[in-house]
DNA sequence: CAGTGGTATCGTCTATCGACGATAGACGAT
DNA sequence: ATCGTCTATCGTCGATAGACGATACCACTG
């Protein structure tokens, strides 16, 4: 029982339900969720490279990421969901096709909510 | 297949094979699999308020975790477990019984390689 | 020594993750 | 319209995480 979103949209600009939390106090009680959510979605070692490479390369690449993984498309792709549903990554609309690039201000809140621990 | 310590020690000061990563420098290809690891421990909510309620309350603390937490005592021990493992907390030997508190270096260098991406 | 309180581990169950191949959708080019 | 390329999703599998009760341990106390 996963992603149920509407085959009719298959590059929709943000997973909304995710990047909502990004504005929340950080001593809220669910400050807690947010922190372990997006803690989650860093907790595995290839997510932590996308990161990386979206981070150094100028932000925006599409597919290539791929190619530089040793994991089939799909595997990509499914990582590539999961940052993209804890608001850390987004699709860059402007892209010949589709391109990722880091949402600095969900970085930035995840950094702030680990230091207020 | 889960933890294997032998019974003899139960309560062993620190998990070894954890802690000796904390050391590390920070754009070591296996910095992702460090920064992983940590962000892993932390993505649950109850990791997260348990390592909140080590650092608020002057660090060391015992049992009164499991008070203070809806679960189990054996639920709570393994969350326990799961941040002593990342080297994230550690038993206070000196305490009357267990106890556990922070282990402020590894918070640190969770920030550095969190700051690094 | 028997009893007790605080912990860690075991064993089991369910839910979720991580990976893959197959396939569907979008879209520019032919 | 058909093809080829690029992505996202589906369906499935094995592995792992999360939770619990039961139980083993250990350090004391009586």
């Amino acid at each position: 029982m996963k992603r149920r979103r509407p085959r009719s949209a298959p590059c929709g600009p943000d997973d909304p339900g995710a990047a909502e939390a990004l504005a929340r106090p950080l001593d809220d009680p669910e400050a807690d969720a947010d922190l372990a959510a997006l803690a989650k979605a860093v907790g595995h070692p290839i997510r932590v490279r996308i990161l990386r490479m979206l981070a150094l390369k100028n932000a925006r690449m599409c597919c290539r990421i791929v190619d530089e993984l040793p994991l089939a498309q799909s595997t990509v792709s499914e990582h590539l969901r999961i940052l993209r549903a804890a608001g850390l990554i987004k699709v860059n609309e402007k892209g010949p096709r589709v391109g990722y690039c880091i949402v600095p201000s969900a970085l930035k809140r995840f950094k702030a909510l680990l230091n207020g621990v």
